[in-house]
DNA sequence: TATCCGTGGTG
DNA sequence: TCACCAAGGAT
């Protein structure tokens, strides 16, 4: 490029960057890797806690692969998009067996690891080793969009295509580390999505929507689509120790690998609950109490969830199941539960008898 | 190519 | 109350 983007772009990101967040304190290769797949979708301020309880448990990749899967579930229970924690997991151990401990290099070899792609890797090879390789995240294509005026939406192919060109031609040779940080502190804290405050923007002078004062058009918007309504119950099974059922949920999926409160199908009437329980569960259960329901909206469909509490008859024992387990309460908290699963069991008052 | 995968903030 | 979306990748 011709222009002073990346130039104009650094000596902003001197003066107002951050420089301070937790990955970049002691940084290496495993701190970078774990920060940027922690922050795939997800706000920094989000990832901070659990980046740092994530660094005590498992301080290197060694101890990272060598931890129970329910360690670390657990650690990333909250954060959601729970295949970014069984990918970090596989990678490590590939790491440890196939590389020896040493994170690879190169890009390609990068990419090869699960749960990083392009900009992942990108974002490693100049965050922990400042050598030049361009990303490409939710922040980039919005500077990058406006800066530009690139119609269409950031997800079409060619939108894609034309987005990666420019974020390969402004990645300066010199401070690539610096300038990767810049350009995303830029997407975050001026460059926003609503409201941008241009009259801040050290790239404002070549920037064709802001000339324009068209910023609110770009990105373009997604295609929008119905988000269909599904419905399930969750049981909550208590014996007489004051122990609840907890089931592991499918490694594909939603909430996949994470301890959940048992399903039943929502053909199933209220009144039908007893019975679904002795079939489905083998168990020999009370009168069902139901509590109302509530509706979780996912990226794709609604859900809404009809929890129901039953007690479960003394003496009755079920068949012993890897993927089901009596816990506590407390054990339970500490295991990977789902978001409003784990808002259900801490605070059951929040939602009302019927 | 389109869809799936979470959660919390925002207007 | 609710649609929209944020440091993407896998299928």
């Amino acid at each position: 490029m011709s222009d002073r983007f990346a130039e104009r772009l650094l000596a902003w990101y001197d003066k107002h960057g951050r420089h301070d967040l937790p990955w970049h304190h002691n940084r290496n290769a495993y701190r970078v890797w774990v920060s940027e797949i922690m922050l795939q979708q997800t706000q920094v301020t989000t990832v901070i806690p659990y980046f740092l309880a994530f660094m005590e448990r498992f301080p290197s990749v060694r101890e990272l692969a060598g931890a129970p899967v329910d360690d670390v579930l657990g650690h990333w229970s909250g954060l959601g998009y729970y295949a970014r924690a069984r990918n970090l997991q596989k990678a490590a151990i590939r790491v440890v067996e196939d590389h020896g401990g040493e994170f690879p290099v190169d890009q390609e070899a990068l990419e090869g690891l699960p749960g990083i792609g392009r900009s992942t890797a990108a974002a490693i090879i100049a965050q922990a080793h400042d050598k030049r390789a361009a990303i490409l995240d939710g922040n980039v294509k919005r500077v990058l969009a406006r800066y530009h005026a690139i119609p269409g939406w950031p997800g079409q192919t060619s939108t894609l295509t034309r987005l990666w060109q420019y974020a390969e031609a402004h990645t300066p040779d010199e401070r690539v580390r610096d300038y990767t940080q810049a350009i995303m502190d830029l997407g975050a804290m001026v460059c926003t999505r609503s409201r941008p405050v241009c009259e801040r923007c050290p790239l404002n002078e070549d920037c064709i929507a802001f000339r324009r004062g068209e910023t609110h058009l770009y990105p373009g918007p997604k295609t929008k689509k119905e988000k269909p309504e599904k419905t399930t119950w969750m049981v909550i099974l208590e014996d007489e120790n004051g122990r609840i059922m907890l089931e592991r949920r499918p490694p594909t999926g939603i909430w996949g690998g994470l301890w959940s409160l048992p399903e039943l199908d929502p053909a199933y009437g209220p009144e039908e609950l007893r019975e679904a329980c002795e079939q489905t569960l083998g168990l020999d259960c009370g009168e069902p109490d139901l509590i109302s329901g509530f509706r979780h909206t996912f990226s794709h469909y609604h859900l809404h969830i009809q929890p129901a509490r039953l007690p479960v008859a003394k003496g009755i024992l079920i068949q012993d199941r890897p993927d089901r387990r009596w816990v506590h309460r407390d054990e339970a908290l500490g295991l990977g539960l789902p978001a409003p699963i784990r808002t259900l069991l801490t605070r059951p008052g929040q939602t009302t008898l019927l």
